[in-house]
DNA sequence: CTTTATTTTTAGTCTAACCTAAAAACTATT
DNA sequence: AATAGTTTTTAGGTTAGACTAAAAATAAAG
């Protein structure tokens, strides 16, 4: 597809974070936006979206923000595909926990070798979905486009399935373990407090109450 | 058992060489060896082995070359456990072969997640050896000592098992697949020619000959 | 539309890991 | 045991990727 030339480990992890940035924003994503997420400072970012414009992996003009180039969103989608690949692998063939696999996963990324991601994909039999709910980019870079609603903004007697997180911290994930809520639950909204705007949800018919934050950070898709 | 802190990838590198060469060489190893081995220069390896000095994972006194502290050791040992173990998952899981495992597994070795080993060792089934024969240390980096000799060494008439080979590069390796030549093979010596000293094989009834040097390369034990 | 506040960039440092060239220490040979 | 040759270390330099502090550009507010 494109010919992917040798990156540092750095150059990786900044092109991951303005790729997931841009999905939310869809203007040029900003310096501090992408300090922010990396915990470094803008001024360290400045200098290496230099670097990467450079390279023609983003477009870049000073105070307007960055974006990824074609070159920088494949690049980009290939370290997305190999994070989620991981992701599946530990979950499914060794065990890990929901809330475990990120850490790890984060490392497992950026492992170089084609071979190696594809033969990975073909051992997990071809997901579509990490653990987490989002898409897997296939080996051109293609990626589902999923379309899942935030909890928080549904109303009163819809039915639909969980299908995905946005917060993935652990402490939210060992939260949704307890409440024996994953991907594929079946959730119905059953009540609606207007004072907080904290919900009743029917789960396998059981009755949990949730507030507000956590059905912001649950996707869902109605059925 | 060790607290094994935060290295660098660079100073895995460094311990994992050193490792290696002072298991064929009884005293210190010399920076030159290290410099030879890592493709770099000596000056260099003398920088960084001062590093490793200070953190105690070697000894090293000036002009003397370096020894492995039992902290290094384990150190060493964790990382060659890792290597090894994702070179059984490469060859077993994902039908990688034997001459291609070595590359990928010199990335993964630098995974840091202690969790992630354990499961994969469970995942394989605790392997004891690893694609070329090397024995895979455990948890506690106890490692079992192989006893094998080098083919080239073994008189007429005797009947042993493949168990290893010493060089592991791919077209050693391609040429062992061409010539059906596996670990575990049993193998006997019919002839051998005193001008070269090239040696005539019997493998599952059939016979091949290999030079000298093919048979200096390749571990047996007599059974 | 000017002033203030915020964001972003520039300039100059720092550290890890490498390098080259030169000096110092070892080794070997007479 | 002195000298020649080799190995190893020191000294000083480079690059990537971070940082702080100050300057410049943009955005917000009166």
């Amino acid at each position: 597809m494109y010919n992917l030339y040798v990156m540092t480990y750095s150059e990786e992890n900044y092109l991951k974070v303005i790729y997931h940035l841009s999905h939310n924003a869809n203007k040029g994503v900003t310096t501090n936006a992408i300090a922010n997420v990396m915990e470094s400072k803008p001024s360290s970012v400045t200098d290496m979206v230099q670097k990467l414009a450079d390279k023609e992996l983003v477009i870049y003009k000073k105070y307007q923000g960055v974006e990824l180039t074609d070159k920088g969103k494949f690049t980009a989608l290939m370290i997305v595909r190999k994070h989620r690949l991981w992701e599946v692998f530990l979950l499914e063939k060794l065990n890990f926990s929901w809330d475990e696999v990120h850490d790890v996963a984060e490392q497992l990324e950026h492992i170089k070798s084609e071979k190696l991601t594809d033969k990975l994909d073909e051992f997990l039999d071809f997901p579509t979905e990490d653990p987490h709910g989002d898409p897997i980019p296939d080996r051109n870079g293609k990626i589902a486009k999923v379309d899942k609603k935030l909890l928080s903004e549904m109303g009163v007697g819809k039915k639909m399935i969980c299908v995905g997180v946005k917060d993935s911290s652990p402490p939210f994930l060992q939260y949704l373990d307890k409440q024996q809520i994953a991907l594929g639950s079946a959730i119905e909204i059953v009540g609606k407090e207007d004072f907080d705007m904290s919900l009743t949800l029917r789960l396998d018919n059981k009755e949990v109450t949730v507030s507000n934050k956590i059905a912001a950070n649950l996707f869902v898709k109605t059925v």
